[in-house]
DNA sequence: TGCAGTTTTTAGAACTGTTCTAAACAACTT
DNA sequence: AAGTTGTTTAGAACAGTTCTAAAAACTGCA
């Protein structure tokens, strides 16, 4: 099955990064199932239930590091909070309101038409789509 | 010149809101002009040079209210930071990635088409588009 | 107008999320 | 294995925002 190898020490090589126990401990949990979204303090819960102690501080550098690498995304939808997303695709979010969960969505059905030409002297980036809900 | 007058105590009035000294001369500041963006920061600075004192506190519990009003709205682009913007009616945004500087674009000619339906349970709540550009 | 009742403002403390610091440690190179 | 460099860590520091409790101001009513 290749591209789906759990081999994140060789991922982790290849973006630039050392494969140190942490990092490839974060990457793992991050990488190995489904594409998830996760935040700091989320993702720093979850590897404390791991054998290997991961710092607060590290899991901030690794997450900085990973979306500066390519291998994940920050979405930004909530003032003061950071979630980061590992599929780094084409797709857009819908957010659910009061409780600040996050879904993805593909972005093949959805055409953005009639978006004026950026500002001068500026280039696109990216063109974020939130979709925000209530319950 | 009706509907653009510059009667802000009858406007926080009519918010539900008492036109307070110090929530006038914000008002004042947001409303007077051309439609703007502000964070909580620059509107204090702002309002220093005013002959009325106004507490950072203040500035953020008012602009909390005008958003809960409806007066404004709150745009969310860059983690840790919140910015407020004076236009309320539907529109999107440009977001200049390095200086932080926010852009309004109107919504008339963008057109979004395929959007998913909200999850189950959930209703629209708003579409946010925010074209983020480099220079 | 003066007074009572309620809301608002304020300075400063507190809090949350994130980054920094400098020392200990681990990964790579030879 | 030793040396070099990059990484991790605890804790301090920081930024933005909210909270607290007391003082001040707005409002309605006599």
């Amino acid at each position: 099955m290749p591209g789906t190898s759990p081999d994140f020490t060789t991922r982790l090589r290849a973006a630039g990064l050392r494969p140190t126990r942490q990092r490839v401990a974060l990457a793992r949990l991050l990488f190995e199932g489904e594409h998830r979204h996760v935040t700091a303090e989320g993702l720093h819960a979850e590897v404390r239930g791991t054998r290997l102690p991961v710092s607060l501080a590290t899991v901030y550098n690794a997450l900085n590091q990973f979306r500066d690498a390519g291998l994940l995304r920050e979405v930004v939808v909530a003032p003061g909070r950071s979630y980061f997303d590992t599929n780094t695709g084409h797709h857009h979010h819908f957010f659910v309101e009061p409780d600040g969960e996050l879904h993805d969505f593909p972005s093949d059905k959805v055409t953005i038409a009639g978006l004026p030409a950026p500002p001068k002297g500026t280039r696109l980036s990216r063109v974020d789509v939130i979709v925000r809900v209530r319950r």
